[in-house]
DNA sequence: TTTT
DNA sequence: TTTT
């Protein structure tokens, strides 16, 4: 089964870091906005407004890092989850779990340079073709 | 801004094809279950059940040739939008429009090899580098 | 089939424009840089080096908009194909086909927001989940 | 920076496993023909046809449920390099690593189901949005 | 509830 | 033949 999805747009608000109560596990998540290649009937140009979700090491340099309004890239997968609301209704929310988040604005080229989530080392040794 | 989306998985029901009431355009909507790649706490598999939309001649094809459980692969876009309920609630939901829809079942292969959504034609002139 | 592909990173050098000799259609050719998210044993960062292709009126948008080190981001697919060298040898070759390019430099904005290849239009009537 | 593929087509050949001579890691590599949407000029249905390069316990597991004609679902990010042939000419090489590898066939569908290249542990306490 |  |  493939689940893969690619981003880059602009954070509509600061990123919100919390962490889960009971493992003290980091977690990041921001709005993305993505502007549509193509204007509607108003002649406005729309926009999808992702959710995002960050664990860990990465949710903290997205919170250190990421304004509103910063460019981003992310690699990950679309997640569908539900809760109960208050009065007991049932809700499905689809988000998107990041992998990696790539910082794009000029200003923080020094950090979106850096790696902050990687898949794993890399063998350099003996290339296979 | 970038905006894309892969998915493989088996569709949870028969697909529902439905036309919009002023243009007649073709719309078909199902919902694809993803296998996650690991395994929960409880030691199940667990699944993304991801909302995908299928418009005009596609949506046809998709009618036709999918039903329960087909394996399928979708590549397209994530698309959000806001609806009223109707006691006056704003609900938001995110889902895939998508813009190619493979038939990857074995039965369905002589349909899932044809076209029918392309990006346009292709220059077979010159290669480029 | 699916054939999937999104790069962001920067034009090696200024983009390539030109005109197929028979039906005239301009095809522009660049290589894009996208640094890996890793270092080498050598404690470098390593980058991969992408040609890309881009046809028709998306090729004479980047040839105007894109320089040596411009941020760009791609969406397309890979194209294989193989060709004779002039002493009669059979090379492959593997590139990127873009069917998106984004301008992701802050300069660029005015038109990096603008549509300059775009799937088809959109229907806006009758939301459908 | 951002590399993204994800590729679904068939083998060309049985894949070929190795490991390298010095650390004895297992790589394996084949060719993945990915049948393009659209027809040329002479009516046939054009592919392209992409090396794909697998490491460590995926290869393995490519190795043992792949064979010629296997439908396979690829996930990974384009990589080049260059080397040099017996005669001393430096040739350049673009291919694609795969970071997961599905096995689409019918009979695969109890390995293909089964997790062999995953990207971490999940948290699954605390939904965030 | 939305960004440039 | 490589970019920041």
């Amino acid at each position: 089964m493939i689940n893969r999805v690619v981003l880059v747009g602009r954070l509509t608000k600061d990123p919100e870091l919390r962490y889960t109560p009971n493992t003290g596990i980091a977690v990041t998540t921001f709005t993305l906005a993505v502007n549509r290649n193509y204007t509607n009937q108003q002649g406005e140009r729309d926009a999808d407004f992702i959710p995002v979700v960050v664990w860990r090491t990465a949710a903290e340099h997205c919170a250190n890092y990421l304004r509103k309004g910063s460019l981003a890239g992310v690699d990950g997968r679309i997640q569908t989850r539900s809760y109960e609301t208050p009065d007991g209704q049932k809700r499905y929310v689809t988000e998107v779990v990041a992998e990696n988040v790539r910082f794009l604005d000029p200003r923080s080229k020094s950090v979106g340079g850096e790696d902050f989530t990687s898949f794993g080392e890399e063998v350099n040794e003996d290339v296979p073709f």
